[in-house]
DNA sequence: CCTTGACCCTAACGCCGCGTGAGGCTTCTA
DNA sequence: TAGAAGCCTCACGCGGCGTTAGGGTCAAGG
């Protein structure tokens, strides 16, 4: 029974280790072969390969460099602890992975309803799904993204250009002086909230929670740039002058 | 109306990007500011904020500064593709922190049923963990999850005890050369495949991986030192010798 | 005996996205 | 007029190696 002593290349290509990974482990003394050659070649005994598995089995459930070197060096850790430390800390990761795979997943299906879009538009789009995060409840954005799949592309880009339209004309009609309770725009107001009730599906929360964010934001970023504040206090004029005469 | 021109400090108080992080913006060329005091302090207009705005949400959604370059500077570039990517990456990402997670808890479920327990020990608890999810396929790795639950961390603890004292015994057994059809020997093989059962809980599936596990990597390793493969051999043929005349 | 090719060595930069000083101006406030 | 606050430009540090670059060593083959 001789003693083993494999040099960088052997070892490496036994546990699959790199040389240059070695080397560096060398480097921060987290491993250093008891041996050299003459030629100070590395000369890795057999204490140095049960390291070395060790090393590899610590790195496999996601350890520090550092935190391996003090599992190995001092007596005194618990395995426990370390373990739940570990444990919390990668929950944290995915948590933020999900959220961010849910941003994209928002992204990406409102993408899909968009045939070409600029760069421009496509940060809006971005700028806009962040901001939904802020002001609507994660079940009112599933509920949403049900209502939008429920609605289909096709619809929806309906629905923009339609809206489109109906900024336009309730601009026209506040630069035109018309008087909120006059029947043409009066009927503007139907259509608006009609377009607003097929967004929202009825459901009186996500209706808040708009108004909340346009509130805070501003009609002009909330819209992002569709419509203006004096158009939207305009509408919101309309709008009570409809459902007072409504009652 | 005058024009808008904000100092680093500023800017970075406005957008909550720190001015280190608007240097290094301007360091690598991804947004420098258009214009400069004569003490060359720098002065960000209008347009230099929108496009930081641009960056942050970019950056938002997990795309690298590289990546945001392109995307900013070239006109030609499909926001539906890179989203899909992104999501491809992030997804192989989640897919792996799940697997290390599931490694993880399977370590901690099984560190409760130690009270303390030596680094040495706990890296073989590691190795075996590892070990296991080469041999066990996802659902048999579920079910011995549950089985253990189930047993409980005291009859863990009773049973490893147990083991410990049947491989004494079969190896004494071997060394004084007792016949294979004694029948102390034979009442050895029957606590030794009652432990199994134990273990397995009776599944056939579970039983051919674990002897998958054994003769591909050998006694010592699968059982992690607890036993060397002439015993192994040795209390085979006990058993075989068992079912024989069982049948 | 000499060459060739496969190894080995050390040294040092590169990656990514900044944080954190150090050392020295400028500008605002008391 | 001093001191605080804010600005500037370097330049190192992090983690875990990959990747040259430039040079020795060793066994086999011509």
């Amino acid at each position: 029974m001789e003693s083993v002593a494999l040099k960088v290349g052997e070892l490496a290509n036994r546990t699959g280790v790199s040389v240059r990974t070695l080397h560096y482990y060398d480097e921060i003394g987290l491993l250093s072969p008891s041996r050299r050659t003459e030629k100070s070649y590395r000369l890795y005994v057999e204490d140095d390969i049960i390291r070395l598995q060790q090393i590899v089995s610590l790195r496999q459930i996601g350890f520090s460099l550092t935190q391996i070197r003090e599992c190995l060096e001092q007596s005194q850790f618990s395995p426990h602890q370390v373990v739940q430390l570990q444990l919390s800390r990668l929950r944290e990761q995915m948590t933020l992975h999900q959220q961010l795979y849910a941003r994209l997943e928002a992204i990406a299906s409102r993408l899909q309803s968009k045939a070409i879009i600029s760069i421009q538009e496509f940060i809006e789009l971005i700028e806009a799904t962040t901001m939904f995060e802020k002001y609507y409840t994660p079940e009112q954005q599933d509920y949403l993204k049900e209502r939008r799949e429920l609605l289909g592309d096709e619809r929806i880009r309906q629905a923009e250009a339609e809206w489109q339209t109906l900024i336009e004309q309730a601009q026209a009609a506040m630069e035109n002086g018309l008087d909120p309770t006059s029947e043409s725009v009066q009927a503007l107001a139907q259509e608006w909230l009609k377009l607003i009730q097929e967004f929202t599906g009825g459901n009186v929360g996500i209706e808040k929670s708009l108004q909340t964010m346009y509130q805070q934001e501003g009609a002009e970023v909330a819209s992002r740039g569709a419509v203006n504040s004096a158009v939207m206090e305009y509408m919101g004029r309309v709008i009570a002058e409809l459902k007072s005469s409504d009652s």
